[in-house]
DNA sequence: CTGAAAGCGCTTACAG
DNA sequence: CTGAAAGCGCTTACAG
């Protein structure tokens, strides 16, 4: 037999108060109600002898919190295939969300018959919890429109331009990183430089791209883009060039920098890649993207959206520069 | 502004209709209701015109499922250290997860104050969800019998011989794959061999254990089972005293392991691991413990356990065997 | 100090 | 065929 799980009413019947009153005891007693203390100890003493807990759907219907923050991502929570990079996201939000008493809701996207949908009425089961973090380069704008307009509280992880801004996020500082990279390699003497970008339009590409050509530009440094396949003669024919140093961006797939790191091996190019490879190790020139402090941030950030109306929404990250060892002087 | 949702009585509103009627169409009229089409079709049209999308919140409570499954670790959920080993499993949850259909509520055992406690209140916390899968060496036996007392559905990652098998789990069969270590060393002429396992009595390590000394004892092998650290000059002995082959546990830390593979290295003794280590790749002598598969299974078992009564409620999965270099013939 | 009532947005019998 | 009502378990004014 499923005995059913006790609710406040049953906690009313034992202590002899009315369920009403339940409510306002296990609730903390918020809005200062006075109420002597031998009733508040008889309630709690039979709620605990009930083993009560709130059923968060109700608690949720009829106020407003649950204690619960959603994480929607637009594809597996846990890939299989990124898991280096993806996994320190979920460490920093799994911590932090303990840390501040909230459990995970993992929206598998699912939309209920098991096919994994990722329309509108998916993204809007995320206002089960009291917030939502969302993760994905692609933004659904309509959906997420809808959810910012009726303020429900969300955080994107990573940096975001839609909506006007009105799209809180934590995100990484790819314009300083990028730029700081570009630096270095001046510094280091380097004039003609090549930036081997993939072909994608998200901020983290675009931003990358951004510090590049800016420091370039700042510092008078020749610095071609380049989104086609780099290659061996393609390396060859820059060297002849005068060419004298690769940047190449980080993706999830490391396309482009493996490319890049294979046709440059044996060549004395140096090269910087604009994040940290997972095999990389700590050898090749580049910066560390804070992961863990990002998921950290977004939590922190929603939380302070759902309880009140924070600062400063849109938060960057700085990366810490990985001097390495990929990048030789020139001359 | 925030501007509310539509809801079903915005609807029935503009339709003409009663909510009630809205929510039967809306619901695909699972009841079997006879109504004519043309309400329906009014009472789609002016949904569609709303844009109206269902509060999973309300829908939840008025129906007794949330297909939301809990998963439960009595530690971080996303553990920095053993990522490797765990993170399969959760893999696996997830696809499972989406696959039925199921969100996933990660409990990260806080206390709704920021403490992360592993009491029976938090663990009774898990009773939101409809079931709940748990994972760690320890059972809290307590907790656990209570929930298992009032039929609330829950299964274990790994195997469980508490509360007289009352616990339902989805574990690997140690015992199977660690005497088919055993047999390949018989097969490859091995005689004397010992066993080296940590000091810990999980089932994942009783297991294994016994799985080595019932397939030693079958064979009429001679296998010491040992318990203390072993170093270079241990091995050194054993092979004076006609110690051909090692065969150590595998756990999180792999503790055991790494000490014995630096013990043997350069030795010309075989050794063998009851696992797969992370770095070991292949080529280490051992099985491959199925953990996605434990996901995918421990998931359905639980949503089975939810609309239903399955079969087999402990089951255990067979561990690949992974043939490896690291076993020699012996003469 | 405590209880009765309304309401959150939905589903599900049950009447007409 | 369709509507009125009760109820899911809770919170929050509002009366006494």
């Amino acid at each position: 037999m499923k005995r059913r799980a006790p609710r406040q009413a049953d906690i009313a019947a034992l202590a002899g108060v009315s369920q009403a009153t339940v409510s306002v005891v296990l609730g903390g007693n918020q809005s200062g109600v006075r109420m002597s203390e031998d009733t508040r100890l008889r309630v709690l003493a039979a709620a605990e002898r009930l083993g009560y807990v709130p059923d968060p759907v109700a608690t949720r219907l009829a106020s407003k919190r649950n204690h619960m923050l959603g994480l929607y991502t637009f594809k597996a929570t846990f890939p299989t295939d990124v898991a280096d990079s993806y996994y320190p996201i979920l460490v920093g939000v799994e911590e932090q969300a303990a840390a501040l008493g909230q459990d995970l809701i993992l929206f598998t996207g699912a939309d209920g018959r098991g096919e994994r949908t990722h329309d509108e009425a998916a993204i809007r089961r995320t206002r089960i919890a009291d917030g939502c973090l969302f993760f994905g380069r692609h933004v659904p704008v309509d959906s997420i429109e809808k959810l910012v307009e009726s303020e429900f509280p969300l955080v994107y992880i990573g940096r975001r331009d839609e909506l006007d801004g009105r799209i809180p996020f934590v995100g990484a500082d790819y314009v300083a990183a990028s730029a700081a990279v570009v630096e270095l390699l001046v510094d280091r003497g380097h004039r003609v430089i090549r930036y081997v970008r993939e072909d994608d339009d998200a901020p983290s590409s675009t931003d990358r791209e951004r510090g590049v050509v800016e420091a370039a530009a700042a510092a008078g440094v020749d610095c071609e883009v380049v989104r086609t396949a780099v290659d061996r003669g393609v390396v060859e024919r820059w060297s002849r060039d005068g060419v004298t140093a690769v940047v190449v961006e980080e993706t999830d797939t490391d396309a482009a920098y493996l490319a890049v790191r294979a046709a440059v091996d044996g060549t004395d190019l140096s090269y910087a890649v604009l994040g940290r490879p997972p095999e990389g190790g700590t050898e090749v020139t580049g910066f560390e993207v804070p992961r863990r402090e990002m998921g950290r941030r977004a939590v922190e950030l929603l939380v302070e959206l759902i309880t009140g109306d924070p600062e400063n929404q849109h938060q960057l990250l700085a990366c810490e520069p990985v001097p390495g060892t990929t990048v030789k002087d020139v001359r």
